[in-house]
DNA sequence: ATCTTATATCGCAAATATACGATTAATAAA
DNA sequence: TTTATTAATCGTATATTTGCGATATAAGAT
C-alpha cells in the first residue's frame, strides 16, 4: 500500500502542489532571498549564511533547481545560483489565479 | 543526526514554509478548491469527489486545519469544512510581500 | 604534476508524509 | 434500544524528505 495517488489528480494542481513544495521549507525560502540579495551571481555564499551543511545546501538547491525556480551555471570551480524570474512569474501567476478564483467563488465564511 | 532543524530559521520564514507545505499536495488543493464551490458549507462530499479513501481525506483535512487555512465545525453526525478566509488572506499577504521584495531586489537575470 | 578550493554526489540514518483498512465515537433514524 | 451513518483516530506499510559525513569531480593555483 502506500503508493502515492498524486498523479490522480488534475495537471494544474500537481503543477501548483509542485510549486508550492519547492517552497515547503525555511531554508529553501532563505535560499531565494539570499540569491535575491546579492547583485551578483553568487554561489558558495549561501552555504556560509545557512545554519546547515554544505552538501544538505546543495541538495536544497537542487530541488529549486528541479522546481525550474533558479537556474545554475558553472563558473570555474565554483557554480552560480540565480533567481528564474520567468518560472517564479508564472507560477506565482497561476498560483494567485487559484486564490483569487478561490475567493471569487466563495468569501463568507460559513463555520 | 537528521534532526530537522527548521527551527534555526526565522519565524517569517517558518511560516511562509508552513504555509506552502499546507498547499503542497496536490489533494489538498483540490480539497480548497471543492471548499470554494460548495456554496454551503458541505463536509462528507470531498470524500465523494476525491480519488481517496476517507480516512486519507480526513488526514488532510487535518493537516489543512492545523496550518489554520481552513475551519471545521461539528453538525450533528457530520462535520463542516470552510475555508478560514482571514488566515488565508494574511498568510497571502506575506507571500506575495515575500514575492515582491524577492523582485525588487533583483529583477534582472544574470545567468 | 600536485595541492587547494568549491561543489556535487553517494551512502546512510532518522524523521515525516502518504495511504489504507479497521476501529472507535457520536449522532440520527428505526 | 438497536441500527445505520458520518467522520475521526489508530495501527501499519511504504515512500519521501532532511541531514550529515565521506567521497568524487573539476578547475585554479603552486
Amino acid at each position: 500500500m502506500a503508493i502515492h495517488k498524486k498523479e490522480a489528480f488534475s495537471q494544474k494542481d500537481q503543477d501548483l502542489a509542485g510549486f508550492a513544495k519547492a517552497l515547503s521549507h525555511p531554508a529553501r525560502i532563505a535560499i531565494l532571498r539570499v540569491l535575491a540579495q546579492q547583485n551578483e551571481c553568487i554561489c558558495g555564499t549561501i552555504v556560509d549564511v545557512l545554519p546547515l551543511a554544505q552538501s544538505t545546501v546543495s541538495q536544497h538547491l537542487k530541488e529549486l533547481k528541479n522546481a525550474g525556480l533558479i537556474s545554475g551555471t558553472v563558473d570555474g570551480p565554483r557554480s552560480c545560483y540565480c533567481i528564474n524570474w520567468k518560472a517564479f512569474d508564472k507560477l506565482m501567476g497561476s498560483f494567485s489565479f487559484l486564490l483569487q478564483h478561490l475567493k471569487i467563488q466563495n468569501e463568507k465564511a460559513c463555520c
